[in-house]
DNA sequence: TTGAAAGCGCTAACAT
DNA sequence: ATGTTAGCGCTTTCAA
């Protein structure tokens, strides 16, 4: 079936010692032989049975990716052009992506342990980190190479690529302050992401410079999709004294936040001024087109992969931790506040 | 480091081989035997070696999807559902998902040769079928396995499920002429997607059902992302006489289109109608909603991984083709027609 | 410059 | 019911 370096070997007459030597370009190897194995090589169509190259190798040339999936409709683009960003990198270095799905919970862990057991992978691509993260506690413990998209508070050691999305907020709440906004509504996922974490610290933090407090009341926490925005957007509008502008901790949030003041009635940078967080390609195509901060999704992949396969190749980085910087991206979704009867 | 069968072989006193199909419950192992050596699996946290385990077997237990990136914002909400689904049913039969990005185009081919020959996987899942697909000749001319989210004319013994979007298109069509639509625009992208061409043609004959001629100058084709349908929509708007309904080929252009309408003014679902195509989560959330076809996106990812891996396991199929059944979801950006100068 | 031989961790045919 | 042995395709000592 396939033509196996064996093969080669006895069509050029050598021994596939030889061949495997030449196939890899060994110096001990007369330039004669390597023409002659490469060419008979090349005629036959071969190309190396990785299982057998990698079993002898004890490594994978093979990076892992559990998408933290949840529920039926996973539907972010944010995975998508994540994914396009390591796979692209991966490929250029010659490594495979394997790819796995797991809800976030209990049988994770277990997930990881067994590709990590079971010698699939020799290092893996973390997202969307947690602040008290077993996956990273997990694959800490035993050294097994990792570098993650986002930080983890206590963990300022370990490889990661991040936005720094406390500046990010900070410029989003000085922008807001600008504009003549007092009384800001927040809408959040659950605070154990540390993205979140951090979002909402520049929030708080650069509304209060301006002599502002977030009041609890005023952040509400729903899911981390257009479906969570709308919901806790919702609830903020109808309130007797509504926010004139609501900040979403994320573009999927603040498009569904959009919704949500539009079916209520409001015109969206007018009566009330929305923002999100990471620029999205679909932010430019809201109604109105969204405020948000830029995050480079596909350069982070790449990032965060470029730095792990050097992890794993035992070469060494010259950032173990890379923090962007944000960038503020004005657009339509924002403008100053019509005070409603106050 | 890793514990192998020959560890727990020394603990338990047996042979490797005896443990080896203690493992795997041969019927010819003791009970007691097969009790002893589970246990101390169990406790040596003994994972099998894959690459080892593979190489013998001459299988991989991996399935590979390679995705056709665009560009380097890669965002597309429907490859992360699709994703999910793949991998979500992998999971559940214990098969690994290898995904690699590769751009459509010369360069492809090689990609999926390359996982063929090196071995890396049993077979390939196929996303946006081409009209002349080279993905698909290769595969059938070697006769690897595949199946395909798709048809491809003139291959209709090949395994594949899609949705009957010819139907689906003459859904749209049906309600928009029922609304009172008889000039109606359309944005599409290159007819090479077979998708593409079977709802053009389900456009078409709807359309002419009703005695209504879709003219060639009305249908412009365009990128398969917000920005070409953007772009699309608003050269059709700027005519001076502009449809009164734009159909898009899918959500992703809809959307743009939608923005496309509101940037000149035009309020869409009354002076002018736009549907799409897939239900993407988000087409709810737009403004207005979208009105456009259900495609159970994750439901036909789980589907193509079950077929594929009946396939490759050399189980029989209930069917080798599957034609889902569509359905229109009615939405606020269809109304009936506002007639401009005419 | 080349080849013989061992072995990565596992499974399976063949003994016993 | 269990063990011996060969071998998957490859890399890499070691010896010639």
């Amino acid at each position: 079936m396939t033509t196996s370096i064996r093969d080669i070997a006895e069509k050029v007459g050598k021994s596939i010692t030889t061949v495997s030597r030449a196939l890899h370009d060994y110096d001990d190897v007369s330039p004669e032989t390597k023409e002659l194995v490469r060419k008979a090589a090349q005629e036959m169509g071969y190309v190396a049975n990785r299982q057998a190259q990698l079993l002898r190798q004890k490594s994978t040339d093979t990076i892992g990716f559990i998408l933290p999936t949840f529920g039926p409709r996973f539907s972010d683009p944010f995975f998508s052009e994540f994914l396009a960003g390591i796979g692209n990198k991966a490929a250029d270095h010659g490594y495979d992506l394997l790819v796995s799905t797991c809800p976030p919970g209990e049988k994770e862990i277990r997930t990881y342990q067994y590709e990590v057991q079971s010698n699939r992978v020799d290092g893996f691509i973390i997202v969307r980190t947690r602040v008290d993260d077993a996956r990273i506690q997990y694959l800490n413990s035993i050294g097994f190479p990792f570098v993650a998209f986002g930080r983890v508070p206590g963990m300022d050691d370990m490889p990661y690529v991040d936005e720094n999305s406390d500046v990010g907020m900070q410029m989003i709440a000085d922008y807001l302050v600008e504009l003549g906004h007092t009384h800001i509504g927040c809408i959040a996922p659950s605070m154990e992401y540390t993205f979140a974490t951090h979002r909402m610290q520049g929030l708080r933090e650069g509304l209060r410079f301006h002599g502002i407090d977030l009041r609890e009341q005023d952040v509400l926490t729903g899911d981390l999709t257009e479906k969570g925005g709308y919901e806790r957007a919702m609830e903020l509008i109808q309130r007797p004294y509504r926010p004139t502008a609501i900040v979403a901790l994320n573009d999927l949030m603040a498009i569904g936040a959009i919704s949500a003041a539009q079916d209520a009635g409001l015109v969206v940078g007018k009566d009330i001024s929305v923002t999100g967080f990471d620029n999205i390609p679909l932010s430019t195509y809201t109604h109105p087109p969204l405020t948000t901060v830029h995050q480079p999704i596909f350069q982070i992949g790449n990032m965060v992969c470029e730095m792990l396969i050097k992890i794993v190749k035992g070469m060494p980085l010259e950032e173990k931790q890379v923090l962007l910087k944000p960038s503020l991206i004005k657009r339509q979704s924002t403008g100053a506040p019509f005070l409603v009867e106050k």
